[in-house]
DNA sequence: ACCGTGACGGCAATCGTTTTCCTAGTTTCC
DNA sequence: GGAAACTAGGAAAACGATTGCCGTCACGGT
């Protein structure tokens, strides 16, 4: 198991064959006129070193290295893996490589990854991150096009392409009502996350659009089970009758259901639940599966990737754009057809 | 805000300077015999232009590209995370920039990425998964080293750095018994898994080296909550009573828990509880917080990272290596103190 | 006045590929 | 039979950075 081969270099390919490298390089990039059985003998030799191309020596000519660097604001965590795995998708189909850079929220860290990246001729970036909030941009006039995928940049001119979180909100309470639910409570995350405003004033523009209001004013907190439990108390101890809770996660919403159960109310027959990001790991074990948003992040990536693609093309598309939401109906809002 | 401006070469910068391309060079690496304003005015140049040395045109000398490639072998998930941010951690203490590919179970594509770093002239690889499984070496005689991580290589002279599973499992039971239960139940994951299999086989040597046994063979199904819960009416249907539990995994053991607590049983007065995996979402929200086994992939990710540092430098490290587990003390084992 | 010696920097080779230009042959056509 | 028109493939100049080798000063000592 001999580890020690060196990488064979277009000169021993040429050798082999018994051509100049000029001409070797010719016959395997399908450059030049050449005999079709030079062609072959080349192609043989490098099979039989296994040669491959230089990718650095290559880009020194081309200017280009078919590789972009991704990096996240705070950890590589449950949002951006979906994101980074649409991004590697569409990238990846034009033959492009991803280098995978973790800021771990620390400024000098990305900084210094920057200028890595740039060190290496990234094509391009993209900058991903945990939450949804606006970020400063990661640098000023840099070298290369910059996308920024879920987070989004604070300058407006930089491409962002943010999940269109007021649209998802409307389509949960959209669906309430189309199920005959209009006593609505609201219980979501923390007030100074901009996902939770966001998703809260959406909710309640709605429902004004029907000339309806939220039961309670939005009950903010977590994002977890814990809270949501807890968040039950406080709503079955308020005065106001609700017939369904749109709740701004999944964890959240199974934290409410659990306690809703335990409290004597069935779902979906008494209290109708919508989750928020679709999270299966959430959806499928709660009782019943939950209804949620789907913020799909991972076309999202690939529609940033492919933004990305286009600028270093030559078509930049500045500005913010909105990724649309889904709705993924299950039984926490509708019985099962008997 | 023109992202148009081109890189700065080091010809640029010895113009801007006054002086030769290899002069400067010499100033900005801190070699030859410079004088130090020379080397100033030289830096000073370099700041002006933000000039980043062309790293695909310095690794052409060096031989050394300072990057490794990942290769996930199913999908990036939430084991093959921390695997990959402790590789990520200890590569980037070394100045080392990570490639990251994902194979999604696709052997074509897995090929195609290993010819693609190959190309890019990774110093090392390193191969993960989300299942502890051994599988086929990615290629045989590679000219740069290869570590598997999490999941492990077919071939024995290859370095693996996998979770001492077994290990994980015995402390698991241990546990158990210290405090003081004896009538332990075992519900885990599909038989055909790996994992599912060795922890279950663990549990039960390690109970018959104090001439114990399961109370009932272990019970093999899937990994999620669901499973969990469906397992707790199969184990109350059975004759024999348990007062613990140990389960695959700690989505499992939450299902166990939900269920118990529905048919009476408290936790852990009655029954005692553990998992396996510690994942924050499951322990936390868990009605009580759970008790689990924690794999360490970060630490097992940074081990391996340093083992394929180490193989780059010439000191290779073949063979499996067992990373250890710990055991996290929760309140599904333990009464909290008054 | 001459030589030796550092100090300072320039020159050019080198890494692996691509690409442009050019030179031999071979056809083809009148 | 000779010139034009191809064809196949070689030679060499890029690309950007590093580095060993050398030339050129200035200075000090004899």
């Amino acid at each position: 198991m001999g580890k020690l081969e060196r990488h064979a270099t277009i000169a021993d390919v040429a050798a082999l064959a018994g051509v100049s490298v000029g001409t070797a390089s010719k016959a395997l990039n399908g450059r030049g006129s050449l005999r079709e059985e030079t062609r072959m003998r080349v192609r043989e030799a490098a099979r039989q070193l296994s040669f491959e191309a230089n990718a650095g020596a290559r880009s020194l000519h081309s200017g280009r290295t078919y590789t972009v660097g991704m990096i996240t604001t705070d950890t590589i965590g449950r949002f951006s893996i979906p994101v980074l795995m649409g991004a590697e998708d569409a990238l990846g189909a034009g033959e492009m490589s991803v280098f995978l850079c973790d800021g771990r929220d620390d400024p000098i860290r990305e900084q210094y990854y920057v200028k890595t990246l740039l060190s290496r001729r990234v094509d391009g970036m993209i900058v991903t991150g945990r939450r949804t909030e606006a970020r400063a941009p990661i640098g000023a006039n840099l070298p290369v096009p910059v996308v920024y995928a879920f987070i989004s940049s604070a300058d407006p001119g930089d491409c962002s392409v943010v999940p269109d979180e007021a649209g998802g909100a409307r389509k949960a309470v959209e669906h309430l009502l189309a199920v005959g639910r209009t006593r609505i409570a609201h219980v979501t995350g923390p007030e100074h996350h901009n996902s939770a405003r966001v998703r809260a004033a959406a909710a309640a523009e709605r429902l004004a659009e029907d000339g309806l209001s939220l039961v309670a004013p939005p009950l903010f907190g977590g994002w977890s089970e814990v809270w949501g439990r807890q968040a039950v108390g406080i709503l079955l101890a308020g005065r106001s009758e609700f017939d369904a809770v749109f709740c701004g996660s999944d964890q959240i919403a199974r934290g409410v259901c659990d306690a809703l159960r335990a409290a004597g109310r069935r779902v979906p027959q008494d209290v109708a639940l919508i989750g928020f990001d679709n999270w299966d790991v959430m959806t499928e074990a709660c009782q019943p599966p939950l209804t949620s948003i789907d913020l799909d992040l991972e076309g999202l990536g690939r529609s940033a990737a492919e933004m990305l693609l286009a600028a270093i093309n030559g078509s930049p598309s500045p500005g913010r754009h909105a990724h649309p939401c889904r709705l993924v109906v299950r039984e926490s809002t509708t019985m099962p057809l008997p």
